[in-house]
DNA sequence: CATTAAAACTAATGATATTAGTCTTTGAGT
DNA sequence: ACTCAAAGACTAATATCATTAGTTTTAATG
């Protein structure tokens, strides 16, 4: 390695990861990225290929952590049901945890998406775990419900779209539970 | 009125939600939409004060037009049960029908919201609709539960997630019937 | 007919991402 | 030890963007 490398790929995305989740993304510029990172903004280019490259960088990031708390969740309690309940409120938490870089993910208004192949693989041990309540048969539909409503319930409340009171806590347990009851009923063999 | 006025501000904004739709919001600069218009960008000022106003204005129409074809969906059916299911299915319509423009509304990335009180009483009717079947007690929860389940399944379709093949038609019927069983069961009274 | 003010215009500013071209340093080969 | 190739930093420059300031035009009002 000729000259002395000041940051590499790695560092770099981690960095703008985190001024991202604390500033938003309309105040990360890639001067600030390079400013924080003690460099000018055009060297970041030897190590990503444009700004998109490593917002993608960034998401793909966010979503390989998302996951892989979701496994180690996953792993707790006893039975199909209790181990759901577990992911689900790991779910939620890493969303409170992570905001912004959370929304970034599944923000599709730019092509920041990372390869979508990850993902699907990513979430068969989920489905498997779907597949002990409602079937094999029927265990894709419900574990695409289930997403839907883990991603609709942090979104919206993320959004500020669940301002009108109540225990929030109660209210996500208790609609986890009505669906889980509802896929057990209507969609089991 | 002095000089002749070559555009409105509803006009603006409509030509803005267009463009926006059809081109996605980073294609969006004021230059275009002041083109589209045949005016110059810097006089779009005497109509909205910024970029991020205009945004936001065309997001307060989508929003409008979202509620309106719901309670419109809302009198299809008899029963509360069939009621609901039209509002479900006109929600994903809506969101397939203005994909850009939808999912914009609900992106909190920048400060794009319309005042949250519009949201929070257009939504009251259905809530009134939630308490036929989950009880008064519970209609909130339930509302809440629902958008998610309905905004989670729409955006995560949007986004390119759901493509592992299956019927997604059925699919969403069944995870709304699934979800609605299962209020009815765990939450009423 | 004169005035006024709304709404268009042009010109300018500062920030942005990105590209081109230069300089510096280190490690590999002699 | 000495060269030299190239990675990775730099400066300078470009095009585009939102926004502001200042000017001009034009129609309704007196």
């Amino acid at each position: 390695m000729p000259y002395p490398a000041q940051i590499d790929r790695d560092t770099l995305i981690e960095t703008a990861r985190q001024l991202v989740e604390q500033h938003g993304i309309e105040q990360v510029s890639l001067r600030l990225v390079a400013e924080t990172l003690g460099i000018k903004a055009p060297s970041l280019y030897h190590h990503v290929s444009s700004k998109n490259d490593l917002l993608r960088a960034v998401n793909e990031v966010t979503q390989k952590r998302l996951f892989a708390m979701l496994y180690t969740a996953m792993h707790d309690g006893d039975g199909a049901t209790a181990r759901l309940l577990a992911v689900c409120h790991a779910y939620r938490a890493f969303a409170h945890q992570n905001p912004v870089t959370y929304t970034l993910v599944y923000t599709p208004q730019l092509d920041l998406h990372p390869p979508a192949a990850e993902q699907e693989k990513a979430v068969l041990p989920l489905q498997a775990l779907m597949a002990e309540l409602a079937g094999e048969a029927n265990s894709l539909t419900a574990l695409r419900g289930l997403l839907a409503l883990l991603h609709g319930w942090v979104t919206l409340e993320l959004a500020g779209q669940f301002r009108r009171g109540g225990d929030l806590d109660v209210a996500f347990a208790e609609a986890i539970r009505a669906y889980v009851a509802g896929i057990t009923l209507v969609l089991s063999p």
